[in-house]
RNA sequence: CGGGACGUAGCUCAGCCUGGUAGAGCGCUUGGUUUGGGGCCAAGAAGUCGCAGGUUCAAAUCCUGUCGUCCCGACCA
């Protein structure tokens, strides 16, 4: 390929709507090209990147046996009604109308797609384990696209789907994608690591999130050095609290006393009243699929909104609004609780944290009044205990005992072990071996093909540009000449590498431009190629040319050696990421 | 959906406060020069100042609305 006979349009300057280095570089090196918010345009060289990727991918879904198909991204409702996620997952799904101005649905994910084909071809235990994957494109209304490919309107998705026959058969499958994942992340020369994860709408009790730690990335990873535990905030849990919660019985009894405008927890922790926030209660009203309930918490714990949904199973939480709240307990926000007033019907949740509180303080659900000496249990109906709370940096690992630590990283890769939520919803079945019918356990696995193209760049760069894993690289070698006049030198010998290193299966760009040379380097290392062979007047007078690994330091090569070096250079590098 | 910032040439931005002939750098075109790290000189093309109203003799500039972009939050399979 020649440099002037694609399309490579570089930038000099930052685009002023990309904030973070990958988003900056995809523009920058002309991968990409905006179409409008949360859409782009791949262009050349980001397009083979991203070929690329996928080719890992479809290798390493091959190797561990999941066979490859491709789903219709318009999906009919009825699928979705269906499965209960018309409602569930309503605020993502695109709707479009045709012409008789029936509904359809461009798919965020294709469960219901691939269980109703399992549902129709799958009937025997003879069928199973089985494990269909697709790339393919998937549509998403994001609230908020941001950061180029991170979260898009559209994207792409390797999606696969695991179907067994039992539970343990299941777990199999699971550890098998696991396995490949790690692979596949590995080939793309990225350090991603697995943290364990809260499985959302999609439902399931097993699972795990592929993440790449980048200061850029949208979640918090809670992990603990000795390696042996990592995982998602919303779904990370510790030994609790650093700081007791206070427990001592002075067997008074709740009494009331006036907080004239005091509605935070900072508010009564300050003077005149000076309760600290651990021996505070914290009330929370929210709605759980229409039902009200109350979440106690310490006052200096934050909730988490995924254990929360998570532990109660509802489908959908959200907070109470005031005029709700006033209405099912006759108080404020800032001055509710949940010794008194509590409605008997509405379910109270406490954290784990306030287990045998005593001499606590939360507020007397009536405005401008607390309540002192509350012990919860015995003060306090909860109808339920679990863990709600936010795990904070420093507080120990519940199997190693040390300080746990907290890092941002990018979420590349997600693996579920969904069950039969789906299979039972769309009736994907077969008979066992006993004539028996039964349900198809499910898994499933995606990984954001775009996304981790952009983790990559995120992950490799460097003041001058993209720094290619030679894996992942629209091309693995650029021939730079120097003079490009078709029978100068520098031009002669870079055709003659240019095609023995294609015979050869090299991939081979060479930079024809008749540009001067700060141009075709600066380029050249801003879109990344791995390895640059310079072709100059001088250093072929001396019968060499040079080799200049992208981020490494020149070697001289003799002209005669050069197209077995570069060869030699691409396996090498190639094999280093295996 | 809440909070904030911003829409002026392909890109990055100035001009707006204090209304009066539309600007710079990069990129692009042409010519010259240069030739191992985004060189230099000269000439040139290129903008309904996001859009719609309003105020005014006069609006990029002031006012109102609207659309879009980016950031923070909420949300997130």
């Amino acid at each position: 390929m020649r440099w002037s006979q694609t399309l490579i349009p570089t930038l000099k300057e930052t685009p002023a709507d990309a904030e973070i280095a990958s988003h900056q570089l995809l523009l920058r090196a002309g991968l990409v090209r905006k179409l409008t918010g949360g859409l782009y345009t791949f262009l050349p060289m980001g397009l083979r990147s991203l070929r690329k990727v996928e080719q890992i991918v479809r290798e390493e879904m091959d190797r561990a046996g999941a066979i490859e198909v491709l789903m219709p991204a318009l999906q009919p409702p009825e699928i979705w009604q269906a499965s209960g996620r018309y409602e569930t997952a309503r605020d993502v799904l695109y709707k479009v109308k045709d012409r008789a101005h029936k509904e359809w649905v461009l798919g965020p994910t294709h469960e219901e797609v691939i269980t109703t084909l399992a549902a129709g071809e799958i009937n025997s235990y003879k069928q199973l384990p089985c494990n269909f994957y697709q790339i393919g494109i998937k549509f998403r209304d994001e609230i908020r696209p941001r950061f180029g490919l991170m979260r898009a309107k559209e994207f792409i998705m390797k999606d696969a789907y695991s179907f067994d026959t039992t539970d343990a058969a299941a777990m199999a499958s699971y550890q098998r994608m696991y396995n490949a994942y790690g692979r596949i992340f590995a080939r793309c020369g990225l350090q991603a690591f697995p943290v364990e994860a809260d499985t959302g709408v999609i439902g399931g009790n097993h699972s795990h999130e592929f993440m790449v730690p980048a200061e850029t990335g949208e979640n918090d990873i809670v992990y603990c050095e000795s390696g042996g535990y990592a995982a998602n905030i919303e779904k990370a849990n510790s030994r609790g609290p650093l700081t007791p919660t206070p427990s001592v019985d002075t067997g008074a009894a709740p009494e009331k006393f006036a907080t004239p405008g005091v509605v935070t927890i900072e508010a009564l922790s300050a003077p005149p009243h000076g309760v600290p926030a651990l021996a505070q209660i914290k009330t929370l009203v929210y709605v759980a699929d229409s039902q009200l309930i109350l979440v106690l918490l310490r006052g200096d714990d934050q909730l988490n909104e995924a254990k929360l949904l998570a532990r109660t199973g509802a489908t959908q939480v959200r907070p109470a609004t005031p005029a709700e709240i006033q209405a099912a307990l006759g108080a404020s926000p800032g001055s509710l609780g949940a010794v008194q007033g509590v409605p008997a019907n509405t379910r109270v949740y406490a954290d784990h944290a306030l287990q045998g509180a005593r001499g606590m303080t939360t507020g007397a659900n009536e405005d401008g009044f607390h309540l002192r000496h509350v012990s919860v249990e015995r003060d306090i109906r909860v109808s339920q205990w679990e863990d709600f709370r936010t795990v904070r940096v420093g507080e120990l690992c519940v199997s190693s005992g040390l300080p746990l630590k907290i890092r941002r990283g990018i979420e590349v890769g997600h693996v579920f072990k969904i069950g039969v939520k789906y299979s039972e919803k769309l009736n994907s079945t077969f008979l066992d071996e006993n004539g028996q019918r039964q349900f198809c356990v499910m898994g499933c696995y995606g990984i954001g093909i775009t996304r981790t193209l952009q983790a990559v760049i995120e992950q490799g760069h460097d003041k001058d540009g993209i720094v290619w894993p030679v894996s992942v690289a629209p091309f693995q070698v650029c021939l730079t000449p120097l003079s490009v006049a078709p029978d100068s030198a520098p031009m002669t010998l870079a055709v003659k590498l240019h095609d023995e290193l294609t015979a050869a299966g090299i991939e081979v760009i060479l930079d024809d431009r008749d540009e001067r040379p700060g141009v075709k380097f600066k380029d050249s290392e801003l879109v990344g190629f791995p390895l640059r062979v310079n072709l100059g007047e001088k250093s072929l007078a001396k019968g060499e040319v040079e080799l200049k690994p992208r981020g490494g330091t020149v070697q001289m090569v003799k002209v005669e050696d050069a197209t077995a070096q570069v060869i030699a250079w691409v396996k090498a590098a190639l094999a280093k990421l295996g």
